[in-house]
DNA sequence: TTCAATTAGTGGCATATGCCACTTTCTGCG
DNA sequence: CGCAGAAAGTGGCATATGCCACTAATTGAA
């Protein structure tokens, strides 16, 4: 790859960390796929499991998704019989969602999987390292970003 | 956010990765919403713009994307005129894409928009520190990995 | 030369994500 | 109490991505 190719392309982190999903999801989702489920679908259904019957837009913040997408990429969950939802005893508004208890089967086989592709990913780049990177993903993902929004005076 | 929801979670490094991404992704996306483009867009214009007249594959392989996929991606920008294709000259499979007047034009506009992006985000994070997060997600998507695929006696 | 295998793209189908407009509930204030 | 405005989701529409099956064009070897 010649200079005016990936380095100047590169320069876009926003470009560099689109790639890398996609060069990363594919390991990940290949890696899962005698589950059927895919690497969003996984981290998903983790996120559901872990929390305690979390209402959608706790799940979307925490995900940094939003709200309709994570609606939607419910779908297909809740369509197999793995997520449930139910509205909030005092919030009419608010729906919660669970896994179902073949969810939680599911996200037990799919468990499995997902170690032997987290920990040769592990193995490749380094526990520490991978951790390293993480964390400052997590910088980014939580950083203030805001547009100079055209300065309003006031 | 407690123990048991974000750090579980984020052991994933796939996950991580979307998360930031997402993020990341919904930023640019603000800042060159003025010119109509995703940041997606963008990052495929200027590929283009920087390849002499890339095969479809190449851009592909340059990107780390589905071939097909980077044919879906490309028709918006086609339909708009952005981009246009024309076969190669000494192999009838391979097409090749360039951009079109309005198309550089449209790189033009939308690079003075990611510039203010690009520096906001590194006054934040510094431009070392953006560095090297980058080269750090250039290796992971250069990373070879496979998974043990059943291992073949063979 | 001829045909099997390979290579480059396409189209269909499915999920992933976002934005926007709209509905339903709540909340807070007068 | 009653209504304006906020908050939580939904549905529609559009792009982003991938996989698979299939077509067209090339290549390599018998």
């Amino acid at each position: 790859m010649n200079e005016a190719q990936k380095p100047g392309f590169s320069r876009c982190n926003n470009a560099t960390l689109r790639r890398a999903a996609r060069s990363l999801g594919r390991f990940y989702d290949d890696a899962l796929a005698p589950s059927g489920l895919k690497g969003t679908q996984f981290g998903l259904l983790f996120q559901i499991h872990v929390s305690d019957e979390p209402a959608m837009g706790t799940i979307a913040e925490a995900l940094i998704m939003d709200l309709s997408a994570l609606g939607h990429t419910l779908k297909p969950l809740i369509r197999d019989g793995y997520v449930e939802t139910f509205p909030d005893k005092d919030d009419r508004r608010v729906k919660r969602v669970r896994l179902t208890p073949q969810g939680q089967a599911k996200l037990d086989e799919a468990l499995k999987l997902w170690s032997v592709a987290q920990r040769q990913f592990e193995d490749k780049v380094g526990a520490e390292q991978a951790a390293k990177l993480r964390a400052a993903l997590d910088a980014v993902a939580d950083l203030d970003l805001e547009m100079p929004a055209a300065a309003p005076s006031v």
